[in-house]
RNA sequence: GCGAGCGUAGCCAAGCGGUUAAGGCAGUGGAUUGUGAUUCCACCAUUCGCGGGUUCGAUCCCCGUCGUUCGCCCCA
């Protein structure tokens, strides 16, 4: 076998799994819509740069899992290990701080880290990344979160789970980070080697570890929400409140540290337990310390990305929405004078409205009804010589088989009927 | 990056050292040159992910490699 196969860790998304790719996309907009957020879209690589700068040179999405590689320009370029860094660059780019106020941005696009891929984990994936710059208030991290859920639970998603958790601000960050240091340090040669390398790399992982020792001498660390200035702890009751308000049933996890560095105050995760490893389905948090550190205004902002690949997995698992393809009309023809009038008849019909097929296979009749019916049209119109030579048609609704012979002017001239009888034998089906 | 399992057709698979690699679903053609999920017939893997080794002989044993799955790490 020397045929050439698709990159590791990525996927073609084939026609049988698109329209799952098409309801999220869907749902998604018609839910950002109705939350006035607009659409950007930003190039998938940028400056290297960039992201060491905005995400961090120490976490691993940059330092270990980045594509990053010099064009023939000598620039170093990275494809994006995710989408927030580069709107960020956009808006502050593009100057959409002048524009006053606050600013709701969506963009849903592939990122790539290189990792060993597993279920729920390639190393091309797709995110929904959702951001609102401007507004410190705790009614924008609800809004945020309430996006999310409004999403996932219009998708019909089940057994998810928010957890909701407080990191501060930078500097109740750094005071608790060295406190955590100060904890760990005893304990040093009892870590699990994974810990005791985050020991100086990134402490707040520790807390996170699945090691059953470390997980022993995390129970007595200190915990972060101690940590918290008055003013970052005022703002996660207020969060926590306008949550209860509006009905959204969280839970705090004071061990909920996110893995990118520009984070501050409100973290959260959104998690399936259908999902193996990989079971974060939206995670997303406040980062009121980036734009002005990738050079823009001091500028507020919190957002999420949501892996559609993983909405996928579960979208799949719950099995609900149909992946074949709504198909009006089938039509079938057989010899020379009907497969001429058919090509006329099909145009004229897809100006009216109607999704039609037309079989191009020339093959006897009986081999045309087969693929008429598995194409999940709801009619089949069938022409044959004599029907071209008479103008006529005969109209078989494949569900029922029951068969009509109709002119074709008549069929053209009732084709509002007709598509109101079509959605409603497909409604029928569906339901059934 | 680390550990473990798996890899036979479009899909689900049996074979586990010995002549032509079961079977099922799907597909294609025909019985049936104007009516479709029935029935019958035929066709559908010179080869078992790829490369090397052991052997008189390897789908089967060994090594490597690639892919995939699960866990760790990380995260969406």
């Amino acid at each position: 076998m020397s045929s050439i196969q698709a990159i590791r860790g990525t996927r073609d998304i084939l026609p049988s799994e698109s329209p799952l790719w098409a309801k999220i996309e869907e749902v998604a907009r018609n839910a950002l819509a109705s939350y006035a957020y607009r659409e950007i879209r930003t190039p998938v690589f940028e400056k290297t740069e960039l992201f060491a700068r905005g995400i961090g040179e120490a976490t691993d999405a940059v330092g270990k899992e980045m594509y990053s590689f010099e064009d023939r320009g000598g620039r170093s370029i990275a494809l994006r290990p995710e989408i927030t860094a580069g709107l960020v660059r956009a808006f502050i780019q593009n100057k959409l701080f002048a524009l006053g106020g606050v600013q709701r941005l969506w963009h849903l696009g592939p990122a790539f880290r290189y990792e060993r891929p597993q279920a729920g984990r390639q190393r091309q994936f797709h995110q929904l990344d959702v951001e609102i710059l401007g507004s410190r208030d705790a009614r924008a991290d609800v809004e945020i979160i309430a996006i999310a859920t409004q999403i996932l639970n219009t998708l019909g998603l089940k057994a998810l789970s928010l957890d909701l958790n407080s990191v501060g601000s930078s500097a109740d960050r750094q005071a608790y980070r060295d406190a955590l240091v100060a904890y760990f340090t005893p304990y040093k040669d009892e870590l699990d080697t994974d810990s005791q390398d985050r020991l100086t790399r990134n402490p707040l992982r520790i807390l996170d570890s699945k090691d059953k020792r470390t997980q022993e001498i995390v129970v007595d660390a200190p915990s972060l929400l101690d940590y918290l200035s008055d003013d970052s702890q005022r703002h996660f009751d207020a969060v926590q409140r306008l949550l209860t308000n509006i009905g959204i049933d969280f839970s705090i996890n004071p061990r909920l540290v996110r893995g990118l560095d520009y984070y501050t105050h409100t973290a959260f995760e959104i998690q399936s337990s259908d999902l193996g490893a990989q079971a974060t389905v939206c995670g997303g948090g406040r980062y009121d310390g980036l734009v002005n550190q990738l050079g823009g205004p001091q500028t507020p902002a919190i957002g999420f990305g949501m892996g559609i690949e993983r909405l996928i997995i579960l979208l799949e698992q719950m099995g609900r929405y149909s992946t074949t393809p709504e198909l009006d009309i089938y039509l079938i023809s057989r010899g020379e004078k009907a497969e001429l009038a058919s090509a006329k008849l099909a145009n004229t019909l897809r100006q009216s409205g109607y999704s039609v097929e037309v079989d191009l296979s020339g093959s006897a009749f009986g081999k045309q009804f087969k693929r008429a019916g598995r194409s999940g049209a709801v009619v089949g119109l069938i022409l044959g010589d004599a029907e071209a030579d008479a103008e006529k048609v005969q109209l078989k609704w494949l569900a029922s088989g029951e068969q009509s012979e109709l002119s074709q002017a008549d069929l053209l001239s009732q084709a509002a009927d007709l598509q109101a009888k079509i959605a409603q034998v497909r409604n029928q089906t569906s339901v059934a």
